[in-house]
DNA sequence: ATAAGGGTTCCAGCAAGTGGAAGGTCAAGG
DNA sequence: CCTTGACCTTCCACTTGCTGGAACCCTTAT
């Protein structure tokens, strides 16, 4: 497979699978012309770190990920830590984008949104 | 007043306030010995961005805003508007992080997180 | 022969800062 | 007067995870 049907096929631009490559994920083959060829593990590989990192792993979670994918003597505990991680990453930043969505709303709310110039949203934001 | 008090002053970290002169917010004006000299009005300026970035309103919605605040012939809904992109924006974000919860605190749930190699999680992520 | 549609490399840039090195300045204490 | 430590200055590099573009090569069909 030359990298547009791995890009179709993974649903990854080629661009990323090029820096998926720079930054170590894959190394595949090299035709004489000088194309990058895929076999399917590459391929199954490049599908899994995009379903990881659509799941709001790091690269470097995909990293470990895959080094315990490919372990068969891994412990389930390894990779779970990893993914509780994350996950307390994701609620972090659903609180954080919840305040802001609390106080914006409010403002909003309570904003004319007229061609007045008075605006409890400025007013807010210039509160010494 | 110098970097430092602005710093402590207006909560942001001097080196942000330094980006932040690079990037045309204000313009300080530099005693004979080179140090940036503050009045209160830089202050208040400071201060106004850091509240609206902690909004999620881009450094850019900033410089918008920041001249509807110093238009005083503005209309609201200028303002109004801008703050609703911003909403959709994080709603969106929201909606983006809530799913990725809702999946990963599912395979969470199912993996044992032992000693042994079964793993859901790398199982799920691994789908071809 | 040529044109379209692959592929390649490398360099730059995005957002919004942060870290660090190398050096100048200021106020206080000995 | 000198030194020490806390400030301040500039500049450059790095972060995350790509993405865009230029300049060029390869393949296939017409």
């Amino acid at each position: 497979m030359n990298i547009g049907d791995v890009a179709e096929r993974s649903g990854l631009p080629a661009k990323t699978i090029r820096y998926y490559e720079d930054i170590g994920f894959i190394k595949p083959r090299r035709g004489l012309n000088g194309y990058r060829h895929f076999d399917e593990k590459e391929l199954h590989k490049l599908a899994f770190i995009g379903r990881a990192r659509s799941l709001g792993f790091t690269i470097e979670d995909c990293r470990s990920l895959l080094a315990l994918y490919e372990d068969k003597e891994r412990a389930s505990a390894d990779v779970k830590d990893i993914a509780k991680q994350n996950l307390k990453e994701i609620d972090a930043k659903i609180a954080d984008l919840k305040a802001m969505h609390a106080t914006l709303s409010h403002l909003i709310d309570e904003c004319a949104g007229d061609h007045r110039p008075d605006c409890p949203i400025l007013k807010n934001l210039g509160q010494t």
